[in-house]
DNA sequence: ACACTGACCTCCT
DNA sequence: AAGGAGGCCAGTG
């Protein structure tokens, strides 16, 4: 039985995002989902990439954790953080390859075999906002 | 409070 | 070239 208790459950941390209170630091978690928020249609970027952009190079499991614990509704294009050689590692959580497939190519992303055509699109976030 | 968990990445065979 | 082992560390139970 889950009850909706995670921590980073949706009105929560969207609420932090949006008002921007500054009550606390943001968490890891947090800056994570601003930073996919700012990924362009049509353009991917990495695991690795976010976290270095964050400041945490080595971290970039922490980024599929963080993206993996996001509520149902949300407007963060996930779909859109790929692994470093253009593989859609996180595939399963929406709903499996052909489908993350289908909602990159439909923004206009074209791959290269299984994977994304990494030289056309990858977009390497900014670091200041 | 401790142990385990990963939507990864980089080395090392 | 391809595959495996280890490092990473915030969250979660």
């Amino acid at each position: 039985m889950k009850k909706h208790t995670t921590k980073v459950s949706g009105e929560h941390f969207l609420d932090l995002i949006d008002k921007k209170t500054g009550k606390q630091p943001p968490s890891f978690y947090e800056k994570v989902y601003e930073i996919v928020r700012k990924i362009p249609k049509g353009k991917v970027t990495t695991y690795g990439a976010i976290a270095e952009t964050i400041g945490m190079k080595s971290s970039s499991r922490l980024v599929g954790q963080a993206l993996r614990s996001m509520p149902p509704e949300h407007d963060i294009p996930a779909q859109r953080v790929i692994n470093r050689s253009g593989l859609l590692t996180g595939a399963h959580q929406f709903g499996g390859y052909e489908r993350m497939r289908w909602l990159l190519e439909r923004e206009g992303v074209t791959f290269n075999g299984d994977g994304v055509d990494m030289e056309n699109h990858f977009w390497m976030p900014l670091s200041e906002p």
